[in-house]
RNA sequence: GGGCGUUUAGCUCAGUUGGUUAGAGCAUCUGCCUUACAAGCAGAGGGUCUGCGGUUCGAGUCCGUAAACGCCCACCA
């Protein structure tokens, strides 16, 4: 028997190694339809925050869901090698160990990695099992397993093949920091505190100067022109002259490029193309020397002169100080611009020449936005409105920076000797071939993800079966680096879209709405969550607070009374199961109109829930499932079924209920249904693969089903009126028509207080369709307050004089759905008799 | 500069082909320890659905417009 109250920590213990050792997360188990869903990988070096709770928990719903519609449902686990987030972490214990990681072999430091990933993986497993999520380990795979180098190096060697992946020179971004290069997408810009220093440069042949102003004074040594717009008449005049760069003492020409816009500082800009991508642009328009001058690092390089050394931000305060001194300095102007930034490191982005790999985009973008024209296979967004993030992007798209100077990460499969090169699966034959050091983005091997992990490029029986995936669930932040790229490699290389629908969950923020972060350290750990009111009711929290798509403010107090809902139902199953104890052979001959009345009401829940369920509206399905289980079954049901305990019928129908209800609420709150679903006797199966619910048409009664809902509405009429007379108990009632009254007696607890025989005590009378009572005690003063009585009327009279206009109204009549026109009209007289009965008595 | 979202009860949010008197949780008020549950039960109060205009028999829902807040993308000497 359960105990009296819900302990999560009780019901939640080895149930998942129970559920896990006997295969039931397990795939491949049924004949059924396929149903596939690959987790978005998390990092592994990471710890899971809320984000990732909310996102494997809607996962984890429709895996079960399907799971126990019969699918061949299929959760594929796994996690992401994170290239630089778990390279800096590995790095950063090392040297507060004190190793410096870069004096390492790259095989020590990649044995250090290993082993650290091992341990953090480990910590995932143990977060994923708390969670409760069904993922099928047999299937587990990680981004640098062999099985999946290998599809990253055919996806490379064949995009190479064709052209779509090339080596070059271009201007990419550095993140000093990591020292690597970066993708477009992991730079994010910040508004931060700058400056326009505006500096004279002073003419070589001539008195004058121009006006330049800068933000990054310290680029200056790598300035090989100084460009003005061809149409500004007042320096065109200076195209062809030169100017004198101040402190290098190095002259450089005037230009006349578009690039110049005459609004903005004082129309002059100097051109240092190693630094700036558009200066880059302009240095090749006009073939301009190309000077570096800041190191990987971040520190002023030799071309710097007497700044060689200095950090990059050292050095430009130094500068302007020395150009102040020198006369040069014009004016410094404050002012807020936005700033690129690693999305990994936080530096400042450094925008660098480097020769790096990029694919090649247009072509395979163009793909994409071809194949989302085409409804049957297209990519489709819950929330729709997601798929424009998508297509935005495919159309602006530039080539993709994919090399990394990392040690943690897939090696390129590209090897040089000389001027060679070579692309291929494995090393060519030969002496002297030099494998190239760098490693390819992360980003590039999720992209293969929802194929790479069921065994592609083999044509594999899980390949075979389970992809294309059905559905991708992620939030809105990863749609450009993740949901895009696998998109468009999905398309490309298996010509499937990688899952038919993806769903777009919003981020966790705080109570105040904002995104919960390290530095603000309002992060909630999932775990501490789960440690208080069980992972059922953060589930089901999570599950059913918002609509798809839509961020989450992060509440403790819902926790608590999703928590006060589970418990509730721990309750009423107690209630159940001290009542079917006896049951031995359920039989619904005998079945009670209240009994009639549950039945319909759980076969339209039923249908009600199957239908959002399949929609993945769990907010929907949330709001069903609660209302049925609190107000209809144990605030209704249950109460009337104390009256027929020893009825077989009323124990078959709770029992019928209950295990529906479980049914239902399992992928929400898989560890308490399972946990009371054992309780009761006679299941020999486990519920995580129990069949789910169908709706049973013989059990709906739409006549019972009208009776008790009367019944009900009389009891509330009553209890309202015995409520706002402050009855108390003491009360006597007057049956005042032939209907039957045991339900409503039993209910209301009348025993003992009907009475026969006309009274002469003041009353007051409750009445709904056959039923109508006085009611009264000796403290009943008056017969109704006749003030109240006549608002009551004026209201009713307002209320029918309006329907009667709507009825009177014939586009009204003729154009609304027949039944709602009858509906008013049964309204309409129920109203006027109302009115009449109100007047009678006055 | 381009695009998107949000605006509904004191707070947090549902409300998905337009259709009864707009719902829930929490909070508030009243009365109950009625043996499944007081973390509960029975009731109550609380809304010009951001403003304005339009379409419609009918608008929280569709269209236009304005505002506030937030997000994304682009640019950024």
């Amino acid at each position: 028997m359960l105990d009296k109250k819900y302990n999560s920590k009780e019901v939640e213990e080895n149930a998942y190694e129970t559920w896990k050792e006997k295969g039931y997360f397990a795939s491949g188990k049924n004949d059924g339809l396929p149903f596939c869903i690959v987790i978005p990988p998390p990092n592994v070096t990471g710890k899971l925050h809320l984000g990732h709770a909310w996102d494997t928990t809607i996962q984890d719903i429709m895996i079960r869901y399907k799971r126990m519609q019969g699918f061949d449902a299929l959760w594929v686990p796994g996690m992401d090698h994170a290239g630089i987030a778990t390279q800096a972490k590995v790095d950063k214990k090392l040297r507060e160990e004190g190793i410096d990681p870069r004096s390492m072999k790259r095989e020590e430091w990649l044995k250090v990695a290993w082993d650290w990933k091992e341990e953090y993986a480990e910590n995932i497993h143990k977060q994923w099992a708390k969670l409760g999520l069904s993922l099928d380990y047999n299937k587990e795979r990680f981004t640098l397993d062999e099985g999946l180098s290998k599809a990253v190096r055919t996806v490379f060697v064949k995009l190479y093949e064709e052209g779509l992946i090339y080596r070059g020179e271009r201007m990419i971004n550095w993140d000093p920091m990591a020292k690597t290069a970066l993708s477009n997408e992991e730079v994010i810009y910040k508004d931060v505190e700058g400056a326009f220093y505006h500096i004279k440069y002073p003419f070589v042949d001539e008195e004058g100067y121009l006006d330049i102003a800068t933000t990054r004074p310290e680029t200056m040594f790598g300035d090989t022109a100084v460009a003005v717009n061809p149409d500004d008449e007042r320096y065109k005049k200076y195209i062809g002259k030169k100017v004198l760069l101040p402190i290098v003492n190095r002259e450089i020409p005037v230009i006349g490029d578009v690039h110049a816009d005459p609004e903005k500082g004082s129309g002059c800009v100097k051109i240092t193309p190693c630094h700036d991508p558009n200066d880059y642009e302009v240095g090749l328009r006009h073939n301009l020397e190309k000077i570096v001058v800041i190191n990987p690092d971040g520190t002023m390089n030799e071309n710097a002169l007497s700044y060689q050394g200095l950090d990059r931000f050292e050095a430009r305060e130094k500068i302007v100080q020395e150009l102040k001194e020198k006369g040069y300095l014009l004016k410094v102007e404050k002012i807020i611009h936005s700033v690129g930034h690693s999305e990994r490191t936080d530096v400042m982005v450094e925008p660098y020449l480097s020769k790096q790999w990029f694919v090649k985009m247009r072509p395979l973008a163009d793909k994409v936005l071809e194949n989302q024209k085409n409804k049957e296979t297209k990519v489709k967004f819950l929330p729709a409105r997601y798929e424009k993030i998508m297509n935005h992007w495919m159309e602006i798209t530039y080539d993709w920076c994919i090399s990394r100077q990392l040690w943690w990460g897939h090696q390129i499969p590209a090897w040089y000797k000389e001027d060679q090169i070579y692309v291929g699966m494995t090393a060519p034959e030969g002496e002297g071939w030099v494998q190239d050091e760098d490693v390819l983005d992360t980003w590039f091997s999720s992209a293969l993800w929802p194929f790479s992990t069921l065994g592609w490029p083999d044509e594999t029986e899980d390949y075979k079966k389970y992809y294309p995936t059905n559905v991708l669930v992620t939030g809105y932040d990863i749609i450009p680096f993740w949901v895009n790229r696998m998109t468009f490699q999905g398309l490309h290389f298996t010509h499937k879209r990688p899952f038919e629908y993806c769903y777009i969950h919003g981020l966790i923020r705080d109570k105040e709405g904002r995104k919960m972060s390290k530095s603000l350290g309002n992060g909630v750990d999932p775990m501490d969550v789960i440690e208080k009111y069980g992972a059922d009711a953060l589930r089901y929290y999570l599950a059913t607070s918002t609509a798809p798509g839509t961020d989450l403010r992060y509440d403790e107090e819902k926790v608590k009374s999703t928590w006060n809902f589970i418990n509730k139902i721990w309750n009423a199953s107690r209630f159940v199961l001290m009542n079917i104890e006896d049951l031995e052979k359920e039989d619904s001959s005998k079945l009670t109109d209240a009994d009639k009345w549950i039945l319909t009401r759980y076969n339209k829940t039923v249908k009600d829930v199957t239908k959002y369920m399949d929609k993945y509206e769990f907010q929907n399905v949330g709001s069903i499932l609660y209302k049925f289980i609190w107000e209809d079954f144990c605030d209704q049901y249950i109460e009337m079924a104390k009256f027929s305990l020893e009825n077989v019928s009323t124990k078959s129908t709770l029992k019928k209920v209950l295990v529906g209800i479980l049914k239902m609420l399992h992928p929400f709150m898989p560890f308490v249904t399972e946990k009371i679903y054992s309780q009761i006797k006679g299941t020999t199966d486990a519920l995580i693969i129990s069949p789910y619910p169908k709706v049973e048409k013989k059990e709906i009664f739409i006549d019972e089903e009208e009776h008790i809902n009367e019944v009900m509405t009389f009891v509330r009429l009553f209890r309202n009126k015995k409520a706002e007379l402050n009855l108390g108990k003491e009360f006597k009632i007057e049956i005042k028509s032939e209907a039957d009254y045991t339900l409503i007696s039993k209910l209301l607890k009348w025993e003992g207080k009907m009475i026969r025989e006309e009274i002469s005590l003041p009353y007051v009378v409750v009445e709904y369709h056959n039923y109508k009572i006085y009611l009264y005690n000796e403290h009943t003063e008056t017969k109704e307050d006749a003030e109240k009585k006549q608002k009551e009327i004026e209201t009713l009279e307002k209320s029918i004089l309006k329907r009667e206009q709507l009825l009177k109204n014939e586009n009204f009549v003729s154009k609304a759905p027949q039944d709602l026109v009858s509906q008013e009209r049964k309204k309409l007289q129920e109203e006027k008799e109302k009115l009449n009965h109100l007047k009678d008595e006055v």
